[in-house]
DNA sequence: GCAAATTAATGATTTATTCAAG
DNA sequence: CTTGAATAAATCATTAATTTGC
């Protein structure tokens, strides 16, 4: 009712020109694009250069979103890996990669010999480059993981993935 | 066929693992992650550490990839409209995103004075941010477009939509 | 049939990520 | 490491569909 106010309602004919734009593959618009956009639209309708950006931001989110919940649907295992949050690990556990290639010195000499039992096992490492890890008595707790478990699909794998707090869910 | 020597192929399961910790913001894991990773992967089916490796080397170099491609593109389209100046419109074209309420000098006075005719015009823009353009003249020819035109439905729109030309239908 | 009540869509904002330049 | 620019995700808010009781 009220004359000012009130979100912008697109008209059929507007919305048939955005849906085709999109159908063609626009996805994000530019300001000038937006603009001629625009221009086009208002002959249709009282519109405004910004319904038209949030119109493709929206579109598009809820395009993807669809299409996301298809596809959870179909794999609902999925559920149990998504929550856990753990302690953060900072930057200690962060691995490093370099170049056995290059001349590394005795440093260099003494980690590839860890690699090589580290990562996966000896026969099958990139060519140039492997994981190392510098900390101290880990590098022996993953050895003891051991390389490519063999596969196992009616067991129960590991109860989460909480290893990995890639990011502190505190702290805003 | 052979038993062998295939390479590694991705359940949907062991993708949707790797993208949630792609998208929790993993990209370099150590080997003690790479470890446990492939073990709970190994659930859903064969799989080695070294192909958790490459993922994410893979996933990331391409996420880049991408991204500079998109942007790539988009100047492209743009290269399309303005067909009179095609000049390098780096990023002398893109919108961007300031804050208003904040100090932003002479210079940040001026564009500000721009957005608010360029854009969704003065009155309701977002509270604290709003789109801005930098280029020229250009300008002007946007806002003779002006801003919402008067409705008139009992036209004929202009004659096609070939103005937007989203995609180059050649080149594959 | 018809509104009030309820739910689904979707326009509009805000917040979080991401990449990479400085 | 910090920050700018761009975009995606999450959220808020209003309108349209629809359900429901009469």
């Amino acid at each position: 009712m009220s004359p000012s106010s009130t979100r912008w309602c697109p008209t059929p004919e507007q919305l048939m020109i955005l849906q085709e734009l999109y159908r063609r593959g626009l996805r994000n618009p530019n300001a000038f694009q937006i603009q001629k956009i625009t221009a086009h639209l208002s002959f249709y309708g009282k519109i405004q250069g910004k319904s038209v950006f949030y119109w493709f931001q929206n579109h598009k989110a809820r395009d993807r979103q669809k299409l996301r919940k298809k596809q959870l649907h179909q794999q609902q295992h999925l559920h149990q890996y998504q929550h856990h949050h753990a302690p953060q690990l900072s930057n200690c556990y962060s691995a490093q990669r370099f170049y056995a290639q290059q001349g590394t010195g005795a440093c260099g000499e003494a980690l590839e010999g860890m690699v090589k039992r580290i990562t996966w096992s000896a026969d099958d490492l990139p060519k140039d480059q492997c994981l190392i890890r510098s900390y101290g008595h880990d590098s022996l707790m993953v050895v003891d993981v051991g390389p490519t478990l063999p596969c196992c699909r009616n067991r129960r794998p590991l109860e989460t993935l909480e290893l990995f707090p890639l990011r502190s869910p505190t702290l805003n």
